[in-house]
DNA sequence: TCAAATTACTTGACTAAGTCAAGTAATTTG
DNA sequence: CAAATTACTTGACTTAGTCAAGTAATTTGA
């Protein structure tokens, strides 16, 4: 046993309880037409500026054939347009429909009115705790990525 | 716009950002022999009294047909052993055999070694700021919970 | 300058994960 | 003790995700 098993213990029990969470969280693609990926896809090409299939997985880690497809399902789907870029044809330019869009934003207002709920009982200081120690977190765990 | 909207969307990211992290962590159950779902079962198995499979559906949100037959191969694989409790016996006791507990406590000792490459970084001072943090969002989240 | 290598994406064939509903045997309830 | 409920099982199915081979466009380097 180590000195550290017990910090260990709890940040895995940290963990459990933000899977959690995140779990709840993403319950409501259950009631929307979207699976989790999809909806992570389609956030993908709402904020991604010329997006393309492979910019997609820059951003995502997700086979090939599998976006592929789910991309293929968009298009039927009426929700996006891609069109060969005029610089580069093997690129597929990916630009959302207004039913994208749209489709979209219901899907943010969902997730909004979620974290909203989660939040509620908070008083103005409890939220700004919150989101400091949220930030201060990621701050500490972005150093194990570094060189 | 509500004056609310920044500070969702700054916890949104950083849900995104913690999704990844866990994400990571989960990665390693593809080079074991059990898949996320699995793992989660084994867990309630190795820390459950008199565990059955009525009581790991009392932890885990799964369909009740997809664990039977989770358990069933856990029976095969010689990780578990079933009988029928003495008392009901529509219920099935639930127990991990030797090698059941040794697999457990591999897949165990990879998730704490996860956790410490994830810290391996920090300082002592950080890591006890880490976990305080950690605890800290814990509570302020659980009050959502609360009647 | 053009053949070889690489890149961006697609397609077919497949496995794994998860769901739904009907069924069996044991137990509880009125 | 018949009807309802509970604990689990089974079969048939859908969805999600993977792997590898293939096509067309572009880049690289002798």
């Amino acid at each position: 046993m180590d000195n550290n098993q017990d910090l260990i213990d709890r940040i895995r029990s940290f963990n459990r309880f933000y899977t959690n969470i995140i779990g709840l969280l993403e319950q409501h693609f259950l009631d929307s037409p979207f699976s989790l990926t999809e909806g992570r896809v389609l956030y993908e090409i709402c904020n991604t500026e010329d997006c393309s299939a492979k910019k997609i997985r820059e951003n995502i880690i997700i086979d090939e054939g599998y976006l592929s497809r789910i991309l293929d399902s968009f298009v039927k789907r009426g929700l996006i347009v891609k069109t060969p870029s005029p610089t580069d044809r093997r690129l597929q330019i990916i630009v959302p429909t207004e039913i994208g869009k749209s489709e979209f934003a219901t899907l943010n207002n969902n997730s909004n009115q979620l974290i909203s709920h989660m939040i509620e009982k908070l008083s103005d200081e409890e939220r700004a705790g919150l989101l400091n120690k949220m930030e201060d977190i990621r701050a500490l765990l972005e150093k194990s990525d570094e060189p």
